[in-house]
Parts: structure tokens; sequence; C-alpha cells
RNA sequence: GGGGGGUUAGCUCAGUGGUUAGAGCACCUGCCUUACACGCAGGGGGCCGCGGGUUCAAAUCCCUCACCCCCCACCA
């Protein structure tokens, strides 16, 4: 066998990859005794390409399935899609549009649109299956699942429905983040601040004086609230005024004294728009003040507002409304100031929030069995990681998801797409609702028509992907037909859906920490509500991939700009994983730059290259003869090798089992570099020790185990030198390294330390005098401790130093003269 | 406004109480030494953000300040 020059990944990547994909060797045996080790690959979009993102999420995942798998657990690492209901309809949409078609909601209707949909995702979804593959992942494809399965379906209905029985899932009318353009709703987290400079404007308004950055709501104000200990206001509290509004509406507010007015902000008065304003709303609603919405869907002012103003968008009439009041008399002020705008984080949109009948799920009812006692989704979310049964890595991230828990509110689960799991509710008239799977028996229901954000299904994604098919398809237990909803059947398909009795709760959730809230936080909620059980152990997550400027990576800035695709065509999908994981820790952010790239490449070269040296020099053995056991083994230089490995493999242990992955990457690298390459390789070419079976053995099992402690890194060239070189079995089934007692030589580690040190000392004093590179020397060492070993390792030192002479003092002293060296 | 993180070699980062503070990349010098120039050898380079405190001992613990980054936010 002879090697190539070099490791050449395009042409061995992906047969390796078909390799062990066709040999079973992803696949998880749920009937094996070993322990599980789960992982629930995070979704991406089915229609999506591969990024950055899910590169270094897929990097640290392989590492990770690898790893354990060679140390012996069960591995399941499950592999899936997510339907991306906003993000997919919106494309869908968009791409009819470019076709011609004005309103392809209108046009197609429901049915169709929703299967035009689904026949994109069918098209589009094996691009990012195969990119998944390209970077090596050794998932469980007879497992992959995708959000919209019959039997994700399944358990979203399930859910959805003991909540509702349960009544942590209702259905009102409250102040709803409302996006005009995508025309739906979106959930809190959905929403991104941005700071916008506008101006803020303070009324004449009757007897007060209120402050607004949002002047055309004020058409829709129905009270001014004051605080009820503000003594300025305490004669009108409870009267009512009428303002008339100049070219709008004459309003009646009456005054109302609420104790989430701060007398100290603005002027104390507040204007109480109770349709466009969360506070409002709820001041409104202890006051059971009316409503009234000036503000539509379509973004523009309703009739409510007056026939001046309505069908104005809201930028008009905030400045028609403007110069109005001031021509009135009634604009006291005017001031520049920068506004945070809540911002739709899909469409980047103004969000307007407008009252609707919208479906929440209540966090914080105590109705959720927990440790014997009835308690709020909040309170399970905020214990599980109190307690320490979930752990978040980095730590830092508990105290941020604790903060969110503290600001937590009720969330809003309903959307006014088509593409997703539509609600399951059905409706008769006014007064009959059925929630259920299926649709009741007998005529005239109908079914809700919104759907659920996508982050409901998602929530339950470690282990709706992990029930039996068969037993939660529509067969032997579809009991909700037409009658009575079985309360105990999501129970019954847990009980009998061997990959979750096998698997559940997942080991481990590795992904970024920009969706700590979005997903992981859902999970917890609805997979300790549905199953009792948390949905992981430990979560990890990665930091954000950056340009060299620290920004995102962006299309609109090439010239800094890395894509994983190209990465992985031109450098191999080592590198690309190297890149993303050596030297980075959990919630840390990386900057990747061609360099970073390009320095991980040079270490699979080296590995390549050793590989060639190693083979000649192991020559042509049989393996037999390289087994390790076969020998006692003698010299101090190939026991300081097994050795320097020991104490490798239990510092890469440690470090894999505190999450540090990079640590552990840059460990191995250091070591195979600087102790087995700089030094090792070049020792064992004297005659002596290349020519001993003793040296071909070690040599052999100490870079079979490199490429073992290498591979969870570095997949696919490590597994090529296996074959390679070993020629037996696939290093993804070998066993992971363990620490051998048997190779504790302290004695001659440290022997042959000193004789590195000498190397380094009489290379450094050829330097300082200027020796030609040729030019031979002569050296004295005084040895401190054992000279026997110096003496053993005179050829090494000779050829390492071009030494005619090595001449060793033994109990010498330190005396440093001309090429006399101590060590 | 609330919360979190950071400030160590030119760059990216390790290092969390104890000998002369490390790595990779970059840089300088010399080498194509038959595994590797995607390499080898040698080398330069750091008041460890500022100030104070605790300690026999601090990059490392505590406090003040400065600057940078991120997240959350219903000051009307």
């Amino acid at each position: 066998m002879a090697l190539e020059q070099y490791f050449e990944p395009r042409r061995y990547e992906p047969e390796i990859y078909r390799t062990w994909e066709e040999s079973g060797a992803f696949r998880a045996d749920a009937g094996s005794a070993k322990p599980a080790f789960t992982i629930s690959m995070p979704p991406p979009n089915a229609t999506g390409t591969l990024h950055l993102g899910h590169a270094v999420m897929l990097a640290i995942e392989d590492l990770m399935a690898r790893w354990r798998r060679m140390a012996g657990d069960e591995v399941l690492w499950l592999p899936g899609t997510d339907h991306a209901a906003i993000a997919t309809e919106s494309v869908v949409i968009r791409r009819l549009q470019e076709e011609g078609m004005a309103d392809p909601r209108g046009e197609l209707g429901r049915e169709e649109l929703v299967r035009r949909i689904a026949e994109f995702v069918a098209s589009s979804r094996d691009r990012i299956r195969q990119q998944i593959r390209a970077m090596g992942s050794s998932c469980d494809w007879s497992r992959e699942r995708y959000t919209m399965d019959p039997q994700l379906h399944r358990a979203v209905d399930a859910v959805f429905g003991r909540m509702f029985r349960d009544g942590l899932i209702y259905r009102g009318p409250r102040i709803v983040n409302w996006d005009p353009y995508l025309q739906t709703t979106v959930s809190d987290d959905e929403i991104d601040t941005q700071e916008r400079p506008a101006r803020f404007y303070t009324l004449r308004y009757g007897p007060f004086l209120v402050g607004t950055s949002r002047p055309e709501t004020k058409l829709g104000d129905t009270a001014v609230a004051v605080h009820p200990g503000d003594e300025r206001w305490r004669e009108q509290v409870g009267k009512t005024y009428e303002v008339a509004w100049p070219k709008g509406p004459t309003i009646t507010v009456k005054v109302v004294a609420d104790e989430q007015v701060d007398p100290e902000t603005g002027t104390g008065a507040l204007g109480v728009t109770p349709a466009h304003s969360q506070v409002d709303f709820e001041i409104a609603r202890r006051h059971n003040l009316p409503l009234v919405q000036v503000i539509g869907e379509d973004g523009r002012m309703t009739a409510a507002a007056g026939p001046h103003y309505a069908g104005m968008t809201v930028e008009e009439c905030r400045a028609a409304f403007a110069r109005e009041l001031d021509a009135a008399g009634l604009l006291a002020k005017v001031e520049d100031y920068v506004q945070p705008t809540p911002i739709c984080y899909r469409s980047k949109q103004p969000i307007e929030p407008l009252p609707k009948e919208q479906w929440f799920v209540n966090v914080n009812e105590p109705a959720v069995p927990w440790k014997g006692r009835k308690q709020s989704l909040r309170h399970v979310l905020h214990d599980v990681v109190a307690s320490g049964e979930i752990v978040i890595l980095p730590q830092h991230e508990e105290k941020k998801y604790f903060h969110w828990i503290d600001n937590l509110r009720d969330w809003c689960i309903s959307r006014q797409i088509w593409w997703g799991h539509r609600v399951p509710v059905w409706y008769r008239g006014r007064e009959d609702l059925y929630v259920g799977h299926h649709p009741p028996e007998g005529e005239g229901w109908t079914q809700d028509p919104d759907t659920l954000d996508t982050w409901f299904s998602s929530a339950l994604w470690t282990w709706s992907t992990l029930l039996d098919p068969e037993l939660a398809a529509d067969g032997p237990l579809g009991g909700d037909r037409g009658g009575k909803y079985r309360h105990r059947e999501l129970d019954e398909i847990l009980a009998g859906s061997r990959d979750f009795q096998r698997f559940h709760p997942t080991s481990v959730m590795e992904t970024g920490y920009d969706i700590l809230f979005f997903w992981v936080a859902r999970m917890i909620l609805a997979t300790t509500y549905a199953t009792g059980q948390v949905p992981f152990r430990t979560v990890y997550l990665h930091g954000m991939i950056l340009d060299r400027d620290g920004d995102k990576m962006s299309k609109t800035k090439p010239e800094t700009s890395i894509d994983p695709l190209d990465t992985i065509e031109e450098n191999g999908a080592d590198t690309m994983r190297l890149a993303l994981v050596i030297g980075n820790g959990p919630g840390k952010d990386l900057k990747l730059t061609p360099e970073r790239v390009v320095g991980c490449k040079r270490l699979i070269n080296k590995i390549w290259n050793a590989a060639k040296l190693v083979d000649r020099t192991v020559g042509g053995r049989a393996r037999a003869a390289l087994t390790m056991s076969a020998f006692t083994v003698a010299h101090p230089v190939n026991r300081w090798m097994l050795h320097k490995q020991r104490e490798l493999v239990e510092r890469v242990d440690a470090r894999l089992a505190e999450y540090h992955f990079g640590d552990a990457a840059e460990i191995v690298r250091g070591s195979f570099w600087g102790d087995f390459c700089d030094f090792y390789l070049e020792a064992i070419k004297i005659p002596e020790l290349a020519e001993s079976d003793e040296t071909a053995a070690v040599v052999f099992a100490v870079f079979t185990t490199y490429l073992k402690l290498f591979h969870p890194f570095l997949p696919f060239v490590t597994e090529k030198l296996w074959q390679e070189l070993v020629g037996e079995g696939m290093l993804i089934r070998a066993a992971w390294p363990v620490a051998e007692p048997a190779h504790d030589y302290a004695t001659d580690a440290e022997g042959v330390d000193a004789v590195v040190r000498l190397i380094a000392a009489v290379r450094g004093v050829r330097v300082e005098q200027g020796l030609e590179p040729g030019a031979k020397v002569d050296v004295e060492v005084h040895a401190k401790a054992h000279p026997e070993i110096l003496e053993a390792s005179q050829a090494i030192v000779a050829r390492q130093v071009q030494a005619d002479t090595l001449t060793v003092i033994r109990g010498g002293e330190a005396a440093r003269q001309g090429a006399a060296v101590a060590v």
C-alpha cells in the first residue's frame, strides 16, 4: 500500500460517508444493552441551505456522537427537518408573486396553496439532507423526522388538547403583535426592538397634558389614567370629559386611578388607548373601559378614526393629525427622541399591537402536576434548571434563562397563516366548540382557520420524534373520533414507543444561544408537561460564527463572508469542522477567517504525512507482529511516547467530559504535532529504533490511537487512514482509547524529557555561535539525573543536533561552556 | 431602564492564587535534512484595560472607574 501524496477530500469523503451509512454504523439499536446517548438534531428548515450555524451545530453534535459511540454508548443522533411555517409560506408566496400571481392566497385558496407549499418542501428537502451528509454527520437517517410527519401532528394535537382541558390553553381577546405585512400575529419572542428616530408629542387633553409618540392612536382613547395617590388629580378621578379631536371623532374619556401609572413619568397623566397598547389594554380591563380600534389589520386607520382619517396609513395619519392638533392649539410640545420600535424578526416590518381573539398558553395557571403538586408552567421551567435536572452550558446562560422566565407572559400560539399544524379546534355556531385530533361527528362544524406557532410543534421535538409511528397513527388508538377524547391516549403512545422508552430524556441539546428562549425553553415547557420528563439533561449552547470584524456573516459583505459549502468543496469537511470547533467553547462567538481555515487544513496534511512515515516504519510487518502485548517495551524513547500518550488520553477524556471540545482538539493537536511528529517520529529514524519490531509496534499503536482521538473532530481523514493502515473494521466503530496503566513510565519520561531539552539547548547554542547547518559539533552534557537514558539516546541526539560525539558526564553540576549543556 | 459577557503578544484566544504568563496565526533568521515548504529548526514580541484593596504571594479573589459586545424592555 502506498498513500497518495495528499489527502484529497473531494475524492474520498463522499465514498467514506457512503460506506459508513451503508454499514449501519449510524443506526441506533434500541435492543442493545449499552447505555443510551441521545441527541435530537435541531431540525434545519426543510427548504433551507446549509449555513455556518448549521455547520457548527453539526460539527459539535457529530463529535459528541462519534466520541460516545466509540466510548461504548448506544448513540442515537436523530436528524430531521422543520416545516418553518412563516418562513416557508412567505417564500412560496413570494415565488408565486414573482411568477405573476398577484394574490396567491386569494387565487389558489387554502387547500391548493398548502398543496403547493408541501410540494415545494418535498422538492427542496433533499438539498439540506445532502448538505448535512457532506458535513460527515453520523446521524441515524433511518429515524429521520419532519415536523409535519403524521405522528408529530398527532403529538401536537394531543398536547394542545390536553393543555386545553387542563386550562393551560385558552382563547381570548388580547393585544397581540400583529404584523400587517405578513398578516399574522407573532409571539413576543419573535419581535426585535429597533431604535428609530421619532417625535414625542405632548397634547392638551381636556384639563390634562398627555404625552405620546403615536398621536394617531389617541383617536381611540377611552380614558385618562393617573396614579391613585397623585394629589394633583384627586379631584378629577371618576369624572368624564369629552375631547373633540380636530377633523376626528369626539371621544369620551373617563379619568381613572390606576397603580400602574407612574406619577413621575411624563406629565403623570396617561392617555389610555385600550386597543393599541398592552399596558392600556390591561388598565382598561381593570376599569371596564370600552375599546375602540382605530387601526386595522391592514395597517390603515379604521372608520372609528373618523372619515377624515379613515383609510390613511398610520404614518400618514400621524403627520396629518399632528398638523391638525397644532392648528387647533392642542399640541403643547413636540420633541425629537429615539423610539424603540417593535419589528417582526422575520419580515423586519413594524409590529402593530392590535386587539384580537387568539389562542394562548397560560404560563401562570397552576395546572401542571409536578413533584406532587400543581404548578404553573413558569414554575416548572424555573425548577428544572434551578434544581440541576437540566444543566445549561455555558453556565451564565442560566441567568439569562431565569431572567427570561421572570418576564414571561402568556404565549400567543395561533398564527394567521396556512402552512403549519392547524389549530385542532372545531366550532359550530357561536356556542359549540370541540377540541380534538379529528373533527367531531355531525354537521356544521368548521375548523379554526389558524395554524400553530412553528415553535409549538418544535417544542415537542425531543420526544415526538421517538413515538412509534404505528401507535401514533390514526389506527387502533384513534379513539377521539367523534366522541370523548381519551385523556390517557398520549401516555399510552409514550408507554408503547420503544425508542421513547429507550432514548428519552435525550442526553444533550446542542444549539445556538440565540434560540434559548424560542426553542430550548419551549421544549422544557412542553416536554415536562406532556411527558413528565425533562427533554434533555444538558443544554450545550454554541456561540455565533462571525466574520473577522465580529459581524454576522452576510451576503452583503462577501469579502469577509465564508460559505461552509464552498469551504467543504475546497478544503474538505474535516477542515471546515475543525475550524469551527478547535479552540472554541460553549457560548463563545467565533471569528472565522480564511487563515483559521488554512491552519486547520495543515493539521490534516500533517496527519496524512505522518501516516506515510508510520507506514514506511511499520514496513511489511504482519499486523500480529504489531500487537503491543507481544512486547515488553524496553527502549526509553518508546516508553516516553507511550507515557505521553497515556497522559494525553486522560487529559482529553477530562476535557470532553467537561464539554470543552475545543480544548480537547487543541490538546490532541499539540501532542500529535509536538511530541509525536516533531520528536518521536524523528527520534525513531535512527537505525537501532527504525529497524526494531518493538518500535514498529509502538509507532503503530500510538499512531492508530491518535487516529481515534482525532476521529470525532476529523472523521474522514482518520477513517481513510484507518482503512489504509489497519485495513480491518472501521474506525467509526473502533473502541475509544483508554489510559493504559501499564504505560506509566514516569522515569523514562523524565529522562527522555531531558533529551528533548538537550536537543533544544544544543540547537540554540549552534544558532548562537552561528554554526553552518551541516557543521558537526562535539557535545558534552552534564546529567543531573537519568544519565543512562541520555546515554541510551546518544544516537538520537547526535542525529538531531549534527553531533560527532556526545559525552555524558554523570552527576554533573549546571556547568555551561561552549557546547556543554546541563539538563 | 434591566440582565449577561468581555478587556492577556500585531490578530484570534488559553490560562482563575504560587517557579522566568502560553498556543495558533502573523513577523524575523536559517534550512527543499528521502513523511510533510500545507514543512523543519531557531528567534523577537506582553507595565495580563485604569486605580485601589485582601494576601507571604494576584493576570488569577474583592471594590471603583473606563471602554467594547450581546440579550431583554409596556416610560405613556
